[in-house]
DNA sequence: ATATAATTTTGACGCGCGTAAACAAATGAA
DNA sequence: TTCATTTGTTTACGCGCGTCAAAATTATAT
């Protein structure tokens, strides 16, 4: 490799012997140009490693290639994973994505959307906090920038939504548990941030209505994305309490229930399907450390990889549609149920 | 707020009835210019919220305000907790935080710091992979860009290291355990791919050296960053095979230790301090999951703050420096034991 | 070989802002 | 009031690249 003293696209230009408007169309599509020149520009881009430089290309350019990626919560391992494995597929298709976390604050995600205008991004990843977003806020920035929603929906909100069914979670937690034991109470923070758990309560209530059992909510305090800590302090109040009116429990979420076997843990409850337990736990999301629990957790797993998949190709298609979807998407995928040993 | 017919920054001077050279002042450092015209500059832009276009500033500036953060493994919590509280230094900095993840894969970490050059950050906050780094591109990097090693140290790389003394954390922990009962057995990764991991075995060692104790080591297989699976397995191996010399185990960090009790409720195994209780546990690091195992884990905590804070004064000073320190600095946070139920 | 389509070249302009130098104005202390 | 000092203005250039139109070249098909 030769030294590299190239400043600009002009000298790299020179020293392909090709013309710079040539070389800027290959670097906006690499398939633009012909591919004798497309070999040459590369033989070249091998020998000398020229970068083009992005601030003044992204200036220039009608549409950047960045795309913008926000999750409500990062230290959530949940959205960590998802957020991986969407970044991978956006570089793969030659975009640039960029990670924020709201950090489940509110103006930290006013804060992002404030931000990812400034980037001109091609297109939107977004993962809302919820119950916490400011709509308005959030409705005006889809206005302007292409956007898909995932995990959280809000209505009307963005060209599309990508999720999961939060029936199909619920369903067939509810019917294996009843099938298999005692029917289940659902386990739920009174004032869930995230508009799935409102939907899950819903799926559970209905359930319930169709296999003709009593349903019961237990509502536990709590604010804030420190779900293990709520779960925990609720589970202690219910347990100690005797408010439990089952053996069996439905959390609305792995973190809830991780908090839950914590707390059981504490008060000597043993969980599981063992004689000797006396509380079955089941849960929803397959969180990444649910099957690490003690006991592991019976759960309803999401289909992260369709999600994430169907998440960025409808981004890919409506920013080939120059940024409209005729109409507004919405696309759920199905749960999986995974037997272990809480439930 | 008037309509933001605003296109660039003559325009906006012109309504502010201030030139253009003093507005773009004002723009890379609001203190730099007096405070009569700082608050009409404020007061126009509440009025018309015009904001530069981040591109054509960073192609012309000497130097950007970005600066690039790289965790090697996103989806342990631990790190997505420390690169929080770093993004928010940063911004309250007035500096523009970006997150990369290596995601535990070298290519993808070199790749990460071929972005972070075309970025020209005026500092990089880079904690390695380890082991699975290419050091001589890291080396390279570092040369050409102000960077601040975390967590993980490499010698002689970067303007600075920041992280735990490795020595305070084991000390302790092998301290108290070998102070309140039979002295420990350490747990851990043939081949780990963290430095501090060498650095925990050999202060184990040194530890029982010291404390005129026969020192065990126990090694499991294992490759990659999924350390609660490889913990769980390598648990399940030493146990069925009573290759445990002692009735007390010393893991290396917490994820191994979460897989570790996985596989005691697999086999029926209690861990903890009560008289039921088989195994004692305690372990380094205390994960943001380690309070919500069964039982709770006994650790020894980072200080997080501490570490994020100094490595984010460090990179401060750098860059006032214009990119060099006088000699390389290493700053090492000792631990605080946390007592918990499971030793 | 010729007509046609596809691709590249040439030359030029503009994007929005940083920056520099010479000058003008405001400030503040003596 | 005076003068030195700080701060702002004017003018002008350059950054690296996108993009456009017209001309020149090349590829493809007939």
């Amino acid at each position: 490799m030769s030294q590299n003293n190239i400043r600009n696209m002009d000298e790299f230009a020179a020293l392909c012997g090709i013309s710079r408007p040539t070389i800027s169309k290959y670097f906006f599509d690499p398939n633009s140009v012909r591919q004798s020149t497309r070999d040459r520009i590369e033989a070249a881009l091998k020998e000398y490693d020229y970068r083009p430089n992005i601030y003044a290309m992204n200036q220039n350019r009608r549409l950047t290639k960045n795309i913008g990626i926000v999750v409500p919560y990062l230290a959530d391992p949940f959205f960590a994973e998802i957020a991986r494995v969407i970044e991978r597929r956006c570089i793969d298709a030659g975009f640039t994505p960029t990670l924020f976390s709201s950090h489940g604050d509110q103006s930290q995600e006013i804060a992002i959307l404030d931000t990812l205008r400034s980037l001109r991004p091609a297109g939107v990843l977004l993962a809302p906090l919820g119950r916490a977003s400011d709509k308005a806020q959030i409705e005006e920035f889809c206005r302007d920038v292409p956007t898909i929603l995932f995990d959280s929906n809000i209505e009307g909100v963005g060209a599309a939504f990508v999720g999961s069914d939060n029936f199909s979670f619920v369903s067939q937690t509810v019917e294996y548990l009843s099938r298999t034991g005692s029917s289940p109470c659902f386990f739920e923070m009174r004032n869930p941030a995230n508009p799935n758990a409102n939907k899950r309560r819903h799926a559970y209530l209905e359930m319930m209505r169709r296999l003709n059992l009593e349903p019961h909510l237990v509502k536990i305090d709590g604010a804030g994305w420190g779900f293990e800590e709520i779960g925990r302090v609720g589970a202690l109040k219910v347990l100690k309490e005797g408010l439990l009116p089952t053996d069996t429990v439905l959390c609305s979420n792995d973190r809830l229930a991780i908090g839950f076997l914590s707390a059981c843990h504490e008060l000597g409850i043993r969980v599981g399907r063992d004689k000797d337990c006396t509380i079955r736990l089941a849960s929803h999301d397959d969180h990444p450390y649910s099957r690490f629990t003690c006991p592991s957790l019976t759960t309803a797993a999401h289909d992260y990889e369709a999600v994430s998949d169907h998440a960025v190709e409808t981004l890919f298609r409506l920013i080939d549609a120059g940024g409209k979807l005729e109409t507004r998407e919405e696309t759920l995928f199905a749960a999986r149920l995974i037997m272990r040993g809480s439930a």
